[in-house]
DNA sequence: ATTGTTTACTTAATCGCTTAAGAAATTTTA
DNA sequence: TAAAATTTCTTAAGCGATTAAGTAAACAAT
């Protein structure tokens, strides 16, 4: 195992200095072709790569961004993270990525330990427990310490940052009024992930979209809770209870225990009962029927969010202002429910 | 924006050197308690936090494990991903990711990317491209160059490096005697991923299966083809022309593609056919009804890597004997076979 | 012949940090 | 009280790179 060539190696064994042979290999004008040739070759031959941590010193920058995701098991994560992925790629950044696992104190470990020179800025959606405890200053104090950071899904409004967002809103008041046009009467309403934000704007715009059509909210129709073993032990005899005609779920969970237990409990499917979800693309084309879902397009979040990153690390100036965007989601129809045209 | 404290700035503002400061942080006896005292008050009251980067340049080490995963939408990867993440972040390990989207080329510029300086370490799984190709010798050089590589379920034998696979094999072998016990007489060989090392082993285990169990290959029940599009335009009629009592498929999309069919084709699973198939857990036990899956212990082979990586860099001397590791599947019986006692 | 300009280098400073070695000031010891 | 030992700090070197500034030597211009 030969040690790694540095610039101090090449200048001793060709006998010239150090600054000659940066200079040579960065092709300057001020080193003779003859002896640029002969730094090159050798450097070529010793397999000499520049060692970026040197560099990043120099720099004060490391082309690196890091990306704090609360669970890349998560389809949804996965895809905004394969996002952000490919724009860095693209634009010669590094992503460095740790995992927060919907823990306060793994986020706050996780910043404190890249914002050290490691990274030059950060994408990350919230963890559950941050947002249930609203503990947003950690975020905060890294912002004012020059660290620019992207939010993405799950952000907290009292940060002053970059946000990028889907319109969970509007598009679960779409899906749900989808399911009033092709006919549906009782709509229930099911979630498991009612602790989050994202949560709560779908809960908001199934309500709303019932007001707009002048339905009156029936709650034994709803079910909100806020992980998968609370909805399970809910969701027992609802079907058998309650019988409604159309499924409007909040998550994959709840989307897919819809289905199944639709399936279970004989109901035909779209005929006697008809699901929208938010769930991943691609399980739910595989699903028999198909689910169709609100697809929430992941990859073009992390894309936009790595572009802005990118944009402000870039850009000299001092940021003041900062944007949220909302990426318009898309009602996906599939064999869950009624075609309308 | 106040720019980030240094020990410079600090030692400035209070007029002691660099050094000085350096070492009250440490807590160096050399530093009389009272300065200690007011030099790591001033550092906390200023939010001061070592710049890794000049750390790293110092130590020759980044405490950071270089990624590369051919595809996170995978879940299976998705899965190692985190258990990798949980170990490093145990020892204290950051995690850098490169998805190589299957391609070679991808491969490589990752592998030049991190491979100096910014990285101790590799774990990976080679691309599809590569192995088709069966291009290897970046990963040589790269250890060559000093820097270790931990390879996972899609290796290279002719690498020499630790390695942690699953026991395709075997484990194919164990699920086809499975079907073969549950009374199946006209087993299907479903696969997408025929370009694949796992592919071609599972391919085997099974033929082996049969062999041992003296039934002959019938090949009108075998498709082996290198991905999904081929693969759909192959199974079209194949349950109606073949009829087949039983399904082993080596990765999700035929599972879950054979299920879909079966289902359309009106057999009663598992009592006309089961199927066991390689694919993710959640999504299987999600299915109706649910899938019999080959486990693949996806996190705890990456668990093993991160620690396998970890040990060969924490160890002073030079690496000379590699391991490979088998871990062991487990045949998750669900409702798509019949059940053994 | 003197001065000025190029050419082709080398020296030295810098990024942020650690640490061996050096040096004053104070305390202990003989 | 002088020498030795200790305490407490500073100086300087080094990690690997870049780059401004300095310096010979060669050449050109006046």
């Amino acid at each position: 195992m030969k040690s790694k060539a540095t610039l101090k190696q090449i200048a001793k064994e060709l006998g010239v200095s150090v600054s000659t042979v940066s200079k040579a290999l960065n092709g300057s004008p001020e080193i003779s072709e003859p002896t640029k040739q002969r730094v090159q070759e050798y450097a070529k031959l010793k397999n000499y790569k520049p060692n970026v941590i040197g560099l990043n010193l120099k720099n004060r920058s490391t082309k690196t961004i890091g990306v704090l995701i609360p669970n890349i098991l998560n389809s949804f994560f996965a895809k905004v993270f394969s996002g952000i992925e490919k724009v860095a790629d693209e634009k010669g950044y590094k992503v460095i990525t740790c995992i927060t696992n919907e823990s306060l104190e793994k986020e706050i470990n996780a910043l404190e330990m890249l914002s050290n020179g490691t990274i030059d800025g950060f994408i990350l959606s919230i963890s559950e427990e941050s947002q249930k405890l609203q503990k947003f200053n950690h975020f905060t104090t890294i912002i004012n310490e020059g660290t620019p950071i992207v939010m993405f899904d799950r952000i907290a409004d009292e940060v002053n940052c970059d946000k990028v967002i889907v319109d969970d809103y509007e598009s679960a008041m779409n899906a749900t009024e989808h399911l009033i046009k092709s006919g549906c009467k009782k709509i229930a309403l099911l979630s498991a992930i009612d602790n989050l934000s994202v949560g709560k704007l779908r809960a908001k715009g199934f309500y709303k979209a019932l007001e707009n059509n002048g339905i009156k909210v029936d709650e034994k129709l709803v079910i909100l809770e806020n992980n998968n073993e609370d909805f399970n032990k809910n969701i027992g005899g609802f079907f058998i209870k309650n019988k409604p005609d159309g499924v409007f779920a909040l998550d994959e969970h709840a989307s897919v225990t819809a289905m199944k237990l639709g399936i279970q409990n004989g109901y035909k499917i779209p005929q006697d009962l008809s699901i929208i979800g938010f769930a991943d693309g691609v399980w739910s084309r595989r699903m028999t029927p198909s689910l169709s879902t609100v697809s929430q397009h992941g990859p073009e979040i992390g894309e936009l969010a790595a572009q802005l990153l990118i944009e402000k690390l870039e850009s000299k100036e001092e940021a003041v202002t900062f944007t949220t965007t909302t990426i318009n989601t898309e009602l996906r129809q599939r064999d869950s429910t009624k075609k309308l045209i």
